[in-house]
DNA sequence: TTGAAAGCGCTAACAT
DNA sequence: ATGTTAGCGCTTTCAA
């Protein structure tokens, strides 16, 4: 491994003027052109893990997310790393599986590691972000809320339960079920309050109750749900999907018995990138999910920059894809 | 921040033994509960930077994927991570977006950061692991063969080309065409020679050239072959597909045309975690990305550990779900 | 078994 | 503008 000692004795100068060279302050030109071509030579990269402990820092965020396999949070990573990268950053991909103890461990890595930052979907309400914050390290809060008074950035899921509701109902359906995730989830919590809210005004159905399910936010739990709507002496004509993934499963369990939609109306809080459906036959309430990333990206990097203002959390809204189809 | 200076301060022993409780070499009993306790007393936590400076190591592995956004990398990604982390070491996940620069990039993260190893499936032919491979630092090759005499773990891809491809002649399809991922990518060359040696073994279709298309492995590419195809003075009666997302594409297109499968014949060299199809409306060729990411960490923990075996290619075949329809 | 001390590669005072 | 030097927190000889 070739050091800044390498170099400076081969450039003519001392290891401080190759660190200078390297991190942009003052060094004559021709001093800066002898140890370019010096590191050049002997193939000189920086240390980072020296620079780090030496500074500090590094420029590494993690982002952690409850599950990588959910497009979803993939399509936000993405806009979390294509800002950060720009910004010379790496991003650290850290999957909690949606338990508590792998997200503390990650977190207590970023501690370890000096990483510069964290973005955060959290596993669930009990989690810590205790330590971290007693870091000062800025985190930054996505798709979940917290406890905590840390940026962040989530959806109005309220009124994307409301538009997913009111697009079915205007769409002709009179009967319109709820599978969403688990309860204790805000997110999952506050979409189907929306479903409440759009079925109460439209004054059209009153046993609410028997028609919402709390499942997993992950493909198997909501097909179970919807066999049981199906089950029900007086099933759903219509479903509202609190995620994604709920809206493949339920999809799925319904074309399996022949029941595509519209036969049954469905609508979709998030969007169903890999659908392999008619474009028009589902209503999507799409979530920006890319944008949602990049917003956190970018508040995270002023909160490393030194920005200092109160926290502030941005909500985004989603974009309503009505299906084309109505009631058949 | 609290060293283990601190510590071993607080209880009373030299920082030396502080470390050595930490790593696990002798120390008497009750230094090490003292020990302990102090450390848990101050909540301190090991700096990795500094050990990782120290050993010139750190227990962390790079998997570098091209499309952090195509569920077969995310599956792969969790086979990874499950085993490493049990054997106590963090996943970088790095995206290179199908682009050598920044794979480059992050190879040289890697170095820079003293990560353990790397697990790849490389951007392009042109991917150089000189650098990596110089520093000693083990590579292992996934879903993707490389020039480099490095461990692999690769899918039988020939054979899963063979195998979608007999499902829909069997299934008594006659025009089949392929839409494959970019030719310079063995992969996709692999599967496609699959479908050319299936349909000449069967001696029932000749203009073979006619129907075969590169796109990228993307939705969109698919999409925009398959309408080409439709658009034939003779179209083809089923369709291979070379991977789930060049399979969601051309089935898309052919949902919005009306002609669901089995209609026309689709076989998918890949899964469709996704799909909301009628679970037997098309022919899959699992592949066992998880089981491969898997593989490929145990041989990468392998080398870490200090085998200096010669380079092994595991070669992990697809699984076939045939269609249960046939041609209508 | 334990401690003292050197040093991993880098940066940032401080001095020139 | 440039060099000298002292650490960042840890591990690891070497001695005791």
């Amino acid at each position: 491994m070739t050091t800044i000692y390498d170099v400076a004795e081969r450039a003519g100068v001392s290891p401080a003027t190759v660190s200078r060279v390297f991190n942009g302050t003052s060094v004559s030109a021709e001093k800066v052109a002898a140890v370019r071509k010096a590191a050049a030579d002997l193939n000189f990269t920086p240390n980072r893990t020296a620079r780090s402990l030496r500074t500090q820092s590094s420029e590494v965020i993690a982002l952690v997310i409850p599950d990588i396999e959910n497009p979803y949070f993939t399509e936000m990573a993405r806009g979390v790393e294509d800002v950060a990268s720009e910004a010379g950053y790496s991003v650290v991909l850290c999957n909690s599986d949606s338990q508590t103890e792998k997200e503390a461990t990650y977190l207590q890595i970023a501690i370890a590691e000096h990483m510069s930052g964290v973005i955060i979907a959290t596993a669930s309400e009990t989690t810590s972000l205790d330590s971290i914050l007693s870091t000062g390290r800025p985190v930054v809060a996505v798709d979940r809320a917290t406890r905590y008074d840390v940026d962040g950035v989530v959806i109005a899921n309220r009124a994307a339960g409301i538009a997913a509701t009111e697009s079915l109902i205007e769409a002709g359906y009179r009967r319109i079920a709820y599978i969403g995730g688990p309860e204790d989830i805000d997110t999952a919590a506050d979409r189907a309050a929306g479903w409440r809210a759009a079925l109460a005004a439209a004054e059209t159905q009153t046993d609410i109750g028997a028609l919402q399910r709390f499942a997993t936010f992950r493909v198997d739990g909501a097909r179970a749900a919807m066999e049981e709507l199906l089950a029900l002496p007086e099933p759903p004509d219509a479903v509202v999907a609190g995620n994604n993934l709920i809206g493949v499963g339920a999809i799925q369990v319904l074309t399996e018995r022949g029941l595509t939609p519209p036969q049954i109306g469905v609508a979709v809080v998030g969007s169903l990138p890999f659908t392999t459906l008619s474009p028009t036959a589902v209503t999507m309430v799409r979530l920006p999910a890319r944008h949602m990333g990049v917003t956190a990206a970018r508040m995270l990097l002023e909160r490393i920059g030194g920005d200092a203002q109160p926290a502030r959390t941005v909500v985004l809204r989603g974009d309503v894809q009505h299906a084309s189809a109505v009631r058949v």
